[in-house]
DNA sequence: CGTAACCCTGATAACAGGGTTACGGTGCGTTATT
């Protein structure tokens, strides 16, 4: 059957967007494959598709319990009842069951800690798979290093054996990131497709203020004023709090999100804010992955992120509807300072490598660290990870690395606040582009029309304020 | 590592300036308590 009619027939559409079939095609050839597209841009088709021709299970490795949730439950909107989420939400019984009939499934998701499970891998060495992605692989890169090192197992473990095609998934990627996906994963020759990386009809503003107090002062103002939906980024949990704290009190329909909030209260922010009943959501880099709203006006970055890659990730969350949106990123002196200690604040000390080596050389459960309190959990589970693979030297080497590598990449996001030459043409290249074409408001130092809106704006204003969302862009544009 | 908020001191009134302290992101799975 031509692809176009399994396409008709399971997903109802007639055409493919750009990369599909492409990518498709690739898989089906039995090819690996690196595909980045923006979401929206119909990036889960290019496994299910592939799933409904291959007559054996996709498996797919995703980064977020929510994340996999959503996709069952948009499989299973359109008639896949063979489908499983395999992850801690299920009980044991369920679990068991899911396990005991798996070849049964068309679509398997689960994180990487359940698929490195003994139990689940036991279980897939006895089945054959027609397909493993990784979705969001940017999270190899992102995470595998220092935070959730499983990430970097997934690669070890089908490296080993014959295996079936891989791709990886993602909105955005670096040259790194991409170098990472392909190591890390030991992708064989993959098929990559890259989608075009930049957003034209988000411009990109920059304001650079003198002190703290001028900017707090910016941020109230521009938000009041100015029209959502939005997402303030913030670089810690209290400030958020606080941020929010204050809208709220002024009267706006706000709220914080960040990793400090049980999952219950996180679902339903996030749900608010989707349903239009929220403008701003003040929020630490938590929020965002697998967030489906078209019609976000603003990005406002309060301090940079840690690094380019995050920050194409957070600001590509603005206007997928097409319509135009805009990207602040805000700059005071010193502020890359708490992005350099928040990205290695968590990591092990060269003592602690010493330490755990102790601790296994006297034949003592290395985790007794963990009681005293003198590391976090995720810096025992790294430092685990890598002492179990690499000596001493080698595992403290890694981690000043790993430290360095952390510095240049906020030192490129750095470069970025202080530029003075089109901030798109500079974003684009970190992702191995060229601009094609630069948009009419394309950035702040290419020049954003804020007057020339503005006066519309004015003007609009004398009219009636109907025009639902033109005029509110207007608005959105004021605070210059 | 750097910032901000706090406290203390000195010398007799308000406050400058030194010292101290608290604070700073991302998620999985499991297990022991409410």
């Amino acid at each position: 059957m031509e692809l176009e009619q399994t396409l008709a027939k399971y997903f109802g559409y007639t055409t493919f967007r750009p990369g599909q079939r492409e990518v498709i095609e690739a898989i089906l050839a039995g090819k690996d494959g690196i595909a980045l597209l923006p979401t929206g841009m119909g990036k889960s088709l290019c496994y299910q598709l592939p799933g409904y021709i291959l007559q054996k299970p996709v498996l797919i490795v995703s980064p977020l319990l929510s994340l996999m949730q959503d996709q069952v439950e948009q499989l299973k909107r359109i008639g896949e009842k063979r489908v499983v989420a395999l992850n801690s939400f299920l009980s044991l019984t369920e679990k068991r069951y899911a396990l005991h009939f798996l070849e049964q499934y068309r679509f398997i998701f689960t994180s990487p800690e359940m698929l490195l499970q003994q139990q689940v891998q036991e279980k897939l060495a006895k089945m054959e798979l027609s397909l493993i992605v990784v979705d969001e692989a940017h999270c190899i890169s992102q995470w595998g290093f220092d935070f959730r090192p499983d990430y970097l197992r997934i690669g070890e473990w089908f490296s080993q054996e014959k295996r079936p095609p891989v791709l990886a998934l993602s909105a955005t990627a670096t040259q790194k990131v991409v170098n990472d996906i392909r190591t890390t994963l030991s992708l064989h020759a993959p098929f990559e497709f890259m989608y075009n990386v930049d957003r034209p009809t988000i411009s990109l503003g920059r304001v650079v203020f003198a002190d703290r107090a001028d900017k707090a002062k910016w941020i109230l103002q521009h938000i009041k004023e100015t029209a959502g939906p939005g997402i303030l980024y913030m670089s810690s949990r209290k400030r958020a709090e606080q941020y929010s704290e204050a809208f709220t009190q002024a009267g706006l329909r706000v709220a914080a999100y960040h990793a400090g909030y049980g999952a219950e209260d996180r679902q339903f922010i996030q749900q608010q804010f989707i349903d239009g009943e929220l403008d701003w959501i003040v929020a630490t880099n938590a929020f965002g992955m697998g967030i489906n709203k078209s019609d976000i006006r603003q990005v406002i970055h309060e301090t940079m992120p840690a690094n380019v890659a995050n920050y194409m990730q957070e600001i590509g969350r603005a206007g997928r509807d097409g319509e135009p949106a805009l990207a602040i990123l805000l700059y005071c002196d010193g502020d890359e300072e708490l992005a350099k200690f928040v990205v290695t604040g968590d990591l092990p000390s060269a003592s602690h490598v010493d330490r755990y080596q102790e601790l296994v050389r006297q034949q003592v459960q290395p985790s007794n660290m963990l009681k005293n309190g003198e590391l976090s959990e995720t810096a025992f589970r790294v430092l685990a990870y890598w002492s179990q693979k690499e000596s001493v030297e080698q595992v403290k080497a890694r981690l000043n690395q790993l430290v360095l590598e952390k510095y240049q990449a906020v030192d490129e996001m750095l470069k970025i606040t202080q530029t003075k030459d089109c901030i798109r043409t500079q974003l684009v290249g970190y992702f191995g582009q060229k601009l094609q074409e630069k948009p009419e408001n394309c950035c702040e130092n290419c020049g954003i029309h804020y007057d020339e809106i503005n006066t519309e704006r004015l003007k609009e204003e004398k009219k009636v304020e109907m025009i639902p969302w033109e005029s509110r862009l207007k608005q959105l544009l004021i605070g210059f």
